[in-house]
Formats: C-alpha cells, sequence, structure tokens
DNA sequence: TTTCAAATGAAAATTGTTTCTATTTATCTC
DNA sequence: GAGATAAATAGAAACAATTTTCATTTGAAA
C-alpha cells in the first residue's frame, strides 16, 4: 500500500526518503509559495539533521521531475520560491499572504498566436507571472506586509 | 549644453557624474541584456577605480526612476540583467545572442482584461517574458550556447 | 570659491546556493 | 529476511552575487 507522494517520487526514479516525502507533504499542504529556506524551517523539527542542500538537492529533482513549479520574487532580491504541481499555467501571487492562485485566462492562445507571429524566431519558454494582493488580504488592509 | 544622459539624470534628481553616463551610454549602446558585471567589465578600462558596488548602486537608481527596465534569466540562476528604457512593455530574449526584441502584441489588453476578470484581488504588476532563440541565431544552428 | 549633500572606492559582511567527501539508507536480489 | 549496491544525506566548506560600512571625493548650488 503505497502513498501518492511515494508513487510520484518511484514514478521518477527517485528514492522515497522520508525528507523527501515530508517535502511534498508540506508543499501540497500549503498552497503558499515557499522557499527553500521556509521549507527547511518547517521540516528541521522533525527531523534534526536536515541540511539546506538536501532541500535544495530535492527541490531540484522535484522541479526537473515536473512534480513541483516555481515562481519568481518580484522584488529586487529575486530568488526563487515553489509550488504547485498541475500543468503549464500561470500564476497570481499575493505579495501579502503568499497565496498563489492559478490563472487560466482564455486568451491563452491567442496571446501565443500574437507572440509568434510577432516574433522571427523560436519560442522556447516563456514566464508569466501576476503580482498582487488577494481578495482576503485586500480586505484587511492595513496589516499588508509585503516581503 | 547639455547631453541627453545629462538631462535624463537631472531630471531624476540624480547627479551626472561620468560615471553614470558612460553606464547610461553602453546601455543605449548595446541593445542586449548585460549584467552588473558586464557593465562594469566594460568600462573599468575607461574608469580604473570603477567599482562593482557602484555600479549595483547605479543600476537601482536608474531602474527606480524608470530609465531602464530589466528582465530575468530563465535559468536556475536568477541574476537579472537590464536594458531599454521604452515604456512597460514585453520582451522575448535571444538565449544565444542576449538580444532583447520588444513583444508589443495586440493581446496585450485582452489579457489584461482576462486577468483581471478572473482574478478576485488587485494587479500590482505582471512580469511577461518570452525565451528562445532569435532569428539570426536560429539560421547559425550548433554554434548555439545559451549561457 | 565655498559649502554640503550625494556619490564613490575599498574592504568586509551578507545571503543564497552549490560542491565535496565520508557515511547512511532505500531498494533490489537472493 | 539478509546482504549488495547505487542513491541520498549531513556537515563543512566553497562559491557567487549583492549589499553594507565608512572614510574620502566630487558635483552643483549658493
Amino acid at each position: 500500500m503505497k502513498t501518492k507522494f511515494e508513487r510520484i517520487l518511484r514514478s521518477l526514479n527517485l528514492k522515497s526518503t522520508p525528507k523527501r516525502i515530508a517535502m511534498l507533504e508540506v508543499l501540497d499542504d500549503e498552497q503558499v509559495y515557499l522557499s527553500p529556506e521556509d521549507i527547511w524551517l518547517r521540516l528541521k523539527k522533525r527531523f534534526r539533521t536536515l541540511g539546506l542542500p538536501t532541500v535544495y538537492r530535492n527541490l531540484e529533482g522535484l522541479f526537473e521531475g515536473g512534480v513541483i513549479s516555481r515562481v519568481i520574487h518580484p522584488d529586487r532580491k529575486l530568488y526563487y520560491y515553489l509550488c504547485r504541481n498541475e500543468e503549464h499555467h500561470h500564476h497570481f501571487i499575493c505579495m501579502s499572504c503568499r497565496r498563489v492562485e492559478d490563472v487560466r485566462f482564455c486568451a491563452e492562445r491567442e496571446l501565443q498566436e500574437a507572440v509568434r507571429s510577432g516574433i522571427r524566431g523560436k519560442v522556447l519558454s516563456h514566464i508569466l507571472q501576476i503580482n498582487g494582493l488577494c481578495h482576503a488580504c485586500l480586505k484587511k488592509e492595513g496589516t499588508v506586509h509585503v516581503s
């Protein structure tokens, strides 16, 4: 009887270590973007010896495998923060509570077309990220602290 | 008789130092994205004592003032690279020659609309960046080296 | 010219990430 | 279930980009 995460790791040819599973749990539980350090802080109580390099390595592996995705912090310091595991789509990121909403705007195909027709070249990838304040945070104005 | 760059700096309440002017010249001349270090390397022949912190400080100031813009390197290491000075628009970035083309796709407004109608919250900013290979680099295939 | 805030250089500190190596662990095979 | 083996890990150290600090210099306003 394998858990969801064990099956995922298996399919990526990654071993099911307790730490990896715990990382996936954290990312799955909290639907906010988390930095490598955030994840490390959450897990080092449970795993006294967990090191940041391990967190980085595993995030890298999980990202390569397409199990998680990442977004770019729009502030000066552009470290990357991670979450989610669906197919390619875009993100609306709340700068206050860090919650990430998927953006499934129907203009996607038109955008692609427009972009492609205006560019003489090959598109390899694109980044679309919308930064703002979510509905909930807008209401409790004043407490907004963008980090 | 003030030069273009002197007028720009003046309008931002930044002093017209030779180094700032030279930085603007470099960015204006080369229509490719440049890292702080790139700019530093280009200028330290002319200014023996130019330090990287000065380059960082000035880039920051020029960016804040809206005189230059920046793009995000899509590789793992997301340092930022800079260029251009037009109004808000998007970029097609050649991963090989570093050239940046402006993308003025007409679906912009539709995108904005779509995004806004799908999101309950306030949009503060967005990043749209298309990474690929430009027409010229596509032709001389094989020499492509993404850095 | 004098004055003063802004800009700068140089060194050091900070921060985020990666590498290295010896040890441990998950999984495969019997 | 008990080895065998390659992958995963901890811990320390290295690394790279950026920022801070502070004493000195410089641009531009009076």
